[in-house]
DNA sequence: ATATTGTATTTTGTATACAAAATACAATAT
DNA sequence: ATATTGTATTTTGTATACAAAATACAATAT
């Protein structure tokens, strides 16, 4: 026990940095898909009590990697592959909005943002996986962020399970996808919506499509 | 104050009927836009806690129909244009995949609960714009939960702010949207996808222009 | 008259107590 | 040996107490 209410001044509330790592402890494996989440040994564990756990678990309920059920639980998600394939195809719906609008937008500081993603990796003869996937994940998540949709933000929360489900790897190698990152990127460049709506979205589609042989 | 424990059976929980009731607060105009949600007031009105109170209130927040400021407490929302445009925006990227997938499925019941929205209005010479403003809803809800697709249901909460939006009306007359709707579901049945996600979001986008002359 | 400070009141965030439900497990019956 | 019942233990859901922060508002200074 630690003395009541004169330590934490660094954030708001303990929510959110119970949240956070929460949210760490799921997506590094140290919680287990399946696992119960016996909310005392947790909140035991963090040093808090369960009021503000209970406030974070409710908002990774909202991401989907929190499922309760009630009088039982609640439990750290598992994906089977139909929701998988279903996390995708909301994914190819969102981002290809998000080219879209950012094609419509014609920003160019929007366009250098997104190639300077990459721009580490366009004369180099040999990419390092850690540091492509990392890039992967940002332009995937900047793409979304920068049309200024908060909404369309709000219900992009699949980037998550995305490297949770694939295990911290890549679906398809660099040499493959950098190319059709640069080709969203010209797309949006040239002001082409349809375009860049249409490579977005087969960009995610055909990582769907290899994760299982749909 | 009431007895303890041993009343209220009907339901897992209170926080759910508290969410309902809640919800149901705000989008019939209780609750006002803007409004300060005084927890113990509430609470006391509703004749429960602050805990269960809360469980609903986060719930509602990740709705968008609640918005949370830190220390300070939970307001019910408001939406200013930008806003309402970008969930249209939303909208049309949801319920375009939706389409889409229904298309592509080809099931006939899918296709006939579609129309049975809609038919007590086709040889109608008057409609009635309350029950057709319900039917509306219900067609776009149905249209995301036929597919099937979990995900993409749980990140289409903006039919909600839809009707409180617009004051329980319709943006366009049925005589208009009648026939729109109707070719959203031909092409559906005619297993024509890209027909299909094209019409579903011409549909909803003339809405969002209309909206406001944008 | 307006701005500032200080005090009282309200409200939030967190911890905790406790009843009811869920679970574990031993004792008993088949 | 397996199934069933009953009791003990664990865990959840809810109410509530209390500190700290926010707010309201009166008293004082400019």
């Amino acid at each position: 026990m630690y003395t009541k209410y004169n330590i934490m001044i660094e954030h708001t509330s303990i929510s959110e940095p119970i949240y956070l790592r929460l949210k760490e402890m799921i997506l590094n494996g140290e919680l287990k898909q399946g696992e119960k989440i016996v909310q005392e040994k947790i909140a035991e564990l963090l040093g808090v009590s369960r009021t503000p756990l209970m406030k974070a678990l409710l908002a990774l309920e909202n991401e989907y990697l929190v499922k309760s059920i009630p009088r039982r639980g609640m439990y750290i998600r598992s994906w089977d592959q139909k929701e998988i394939i279903d996390i995708y195809v909301c994914r190819e719906a969102i981002e290809g909005m998000a080219a879209r609008l950012l094609a419509q937008a014609g920003d160019k500081t929007v366009v250098q943002q997104l190639k300077d993603c990459f721009s580490p990796f366009q004369n180099s003869d040999h990419i390092d996986i850690d540091v492509y996937t990392k890039a992967d994940e940002k332009f995937h998540s900047l793409l979304i962020k920068l049309t200024g949709n908060e909404p369309l933000d709000k219900i992009y929360f699949f980037g998550n399970i995305h490297d949770k489900v694939i295990g911290h790897g890549l679906i398809r190698p660099p040499e493959e996808t950098l190319d059709e990152h640069f080709k969203i990127i010209k797309a949006i460049e040239n002001g082409d919506a349809n375009e860049a709506e249409k490579v977005a979205r087969e960009h995610i589609k055909k990582s769907r499509e290899l994760l299982f042989d749909t």
